[in-house]
DNA sequence: CGACTATACGGACCGCTAGTCCGCTTTCGC
DNA sequence: GCGAAAGCGGACTAGCGGTCCGTATAGTCG
């Protein structure tokens, strides 16, 4: 067995959250993810290029790790907190607070789910994060109506608060209100047994 | 008034179709279609890139074109075909069949449609064939349940058969009958009465 | 049939991007 | 302090979408 792991330099650790905060900035000022590019990271983070893809590996690697910061707490909450997001509450009423807070969650980091979701190829499934929600989904959906259809039914769900169609209905005139209604309406629709 | 348009010269419509079949070809072959280059699609049409820019304006122009032209028969069916999924038939069932021959479709050219939808900026909502298909999909949806939602749900329903969506469930063994089945639950559950 | 013009052709060219590479600097255990 | 391991940074590369313009050709008209 080698040592454990020497902890991380605290030059790289700086390094890290510089960019991790300036990627943050970037993304959440253009509208458009694409825009951004590398560069005008590692320039705004005070940082040669190098380095930022040596701790990241490349484009989709900052993105996943951006995204999984701003879903941790959400994470946590439903994995464990209180109800109705967190167990205990009864499955139905779990479903329609979890795709009320994914809803709420794309809603508010617009800019940044867009670029995990355009970022390298087939993001969108490829990701831990969204393995969980659909897990999660999954599960409740089998508890409320039954094993039959419940994982497809569950990409479904979830398919429908994806952030380009989120940015397509907001730009559209479709409020955030009409948009919660839409998604409690097929959550209730796909949770009756049927 | 100017006179009519003069008729499209015999070589430019010789590269128009060539360039066409050139594109439909690569994207069917590779897996991937950002894989595919301009470049690419030029050579093996035997044509110069200025001219591929020409006749399409860029990428997504080009990839428009290819999908119209997969799409058509679709359309006529739906606009003006025989039941259950042209007019005549009841909205349910009308609906049924839309999701089922819109999910064959994606099925059946893959490549192509994950082009569209990762092709320019906002691209898989900024498109007439889209615009269409959610216009009817809202109108059915209307007459059998209500107009409440109607256009969210139409949204969602055709986010379920989104290509990357497909495309990854075929890539981790889900079954297309199985993607079918649950299509069709969907829509079920969508168009019932709340 | 030959000449003239609008139209189309093609590939060199440009600007920009993600990602690599390696000589130099910094950190940290001893 | 000191030396090796870890990290740094920015010049560099390859490849992309898209443009430009000198050249070639189709169609037309006398």
């Amino acid at each position: 067995m080698p040592p454990p792991p020497r902890k991380e330099r605290a030059d790289a650790q700086r390094n890290r959250e510089a960019v991790l905060a300036a990627a943050e900035e970037l993304f959440g000022a253009h509208g458009d993810p694409e825009r951004v590019s590398m560069d005008d990271i590692a320039v705004a983070a005070g940082v040669g290029k190098g380095t930022l893809f040596r701790r990241f590996g490349d484009r989709l690697g900052l993105v996943k790790a951006l995204v999984e910061r701003r879903t941790e707490q959400l994470r946590a909450d439903v994995v464990a907190g209180p109800p109705p997001l967190g167990p205990g509450a009864p499955a139905d009423a779990r479903a329609l607070a979890l795709l009320d807070a994914l809803l709420t969650l794309k809603l508010d980091t617009r800019p940044l789910m867009l670029a995990l979701e355009s970022a390298g190829r087939g993001s969108p499934y490829d990701n831990d994060t969204y393995e969980l929600w659909h897990a999660e989904l999954t599960a409740l959906l089998t508890e409320a109506r039954g094993e039959r259809d419940a994982a497809f039914l569950a990409h479904a769900l979830l398919a429908a608060v994806r952030s380009d169609l989120i940015e397509h209905l907001t730009t559209h005139g479709t409020s955030p209100d009409h948009i919660r209604a839409g998604v409690t309406a097929l959550t209730r629709a796909t949770l009756r047994r049927p």
